[in-house]
DNA sequence: TTACGTCGGGACGCAACCGTAGCGTCCTTG
DNA sequence: CAAGGACGCTACGGTTGCGTCCCGACGTAA
């Protein structure tokens, strides 16, 4: 796995090659045997790097996982707006039916997820943006819908993101049944549907104005 | 964590208590740690019991887990007949929450469901019984509600998994919000606004009758 | 041109875990 | 009442990973 034709020796300063290679890795170990099995020494390996260029570079490997995991996470999704609530969702869903469609993706963010419930450091990280991600459908998306008169006013915006990411989650990372693009239109307009319902509930149901 | 007073010893029959005790540990453990930090000694500990215990039942971690996990998630869900879609809907939501409500649940699933994506042998286990249970749901929530007209008929049952659990694992087990018993007949009448037009679309749309 | 600091390689001590084995104890079974 | 076997305990050799350290080689920046 060494590398056979000598391998060209550092300089004074961290090469930005490695430490693309070192993520990289991460995210292929991560995918391949989990956070719970993950091992510096496997992503060295992977890297085709030395144990030492990662530990000049992140302290653990809890530093290493919060560092690229945040670096993904922390990417706000654009949420165009399409004019309708309709192309709204729809856009919404091809979105996460793209990030969940990437193999490394699929694997990675439940594995994570699920890690998240037993480790503070990865909780604060990931649900953090999560909950950003869940806010800013509901504010966004609900909140458009609200103002062209698509949804009543006083909309539950904590449901949306249950309703409409819900189903595509389920579909592709734990039934890991295959979504074709054909039906990205009925999905989107049965959680259109579905919110509509939340939506007009909210009047008589509990509200919940706890975030 | 050893008994204090003189544990009784053993006999020449493996003892029920110890069986017991070691798959309660080894659920505990698989909370806490996680499929693949699992490991024998420590769920040995947890249970006051010795590995060779342990051994002499089981002949290693994969075979222990899925015996256990199998003989969970083997257990068929009842699906009551209420009468009427929503109410068959509402049942559903009520047992889902309420197993999702453990904790150990809520930890144990999603753990071991992002494991069994890159181990054949958890994935043969619980997808199967996934999929046992979205074949079920769909066959009888939705055959029933054809049956009675709530729902048109050559509706895909394959949909109905996704709409009816999607939103509440979602919520439950990756958002983690918890859920109270109040919303419940929101979000079933919610999934059921989401499965008719998600049915009265599949004529239209492509007929994916790959199951 | 020269010092600095990263590079890979290799080795370190420490810890945890694997799965097995041998032991004496003690209960259940026949 | 005798024997068989499960029990806890302790220990084993082997593997894997951690995080650190030293080394000679080498390129970049002062």
């Amino acid at each position: 796995m060494t590398a056979e034709k000598r391998p060209p020796a550092g300089a004074a300063v961290l090469r930005g090659e490695i430490t693309t290679a070192i993520r990289r890795a991460l995210m292929q170990e991560l995918a391949a045997a989990g956070y719970g099995r993950l091992s510096i020494e496997a992503v060295a390996r992977r890297a085709g790097v030395s144990k030492t260029a990662i530990y000049r570079r992140w302290s653990s490997k809890l530093d290493l996982v919060l560092d690229v995991v945040s670096a993904v996470a922390g990417r706000k999704l654009p949420l165009l707006d399409t004019g309708t609530l309709d192309g709204d969702v729809r856009l919404l869903l091809l979105v996460v039916t793209g990030a969940l469609g990437h193999p490394l993706a699929s694997q990675i963010i439940p594995d994570l997820l699920a890690e998240a419930a037993r480790n503070p450091q990865i909780a604060g990280t990931l649900q953090g943006a999560l909950n950003d991600y869940q806010e800013r459908i509901g504010e966004i998306v609900v909140g458009r819908a609200v103002e062209r008169g698509e949804l009543p006013a006083g909309a539950d915006p904590r449901a949306a993101a249950d309703l409409i990411v819900g189903p595509v989650y389920w579909r592709l990372a734990i039934a890991r049944v295959p979504l074709e693009p054909a039906e990205l239109p009925r999905m989107a307009e049965a959680a259109v549907a579905a919110l509509r319902v939340a939506c007009a509930e909210s009047d008589t149901a509990v509200r919940s104005s706890q975030r």
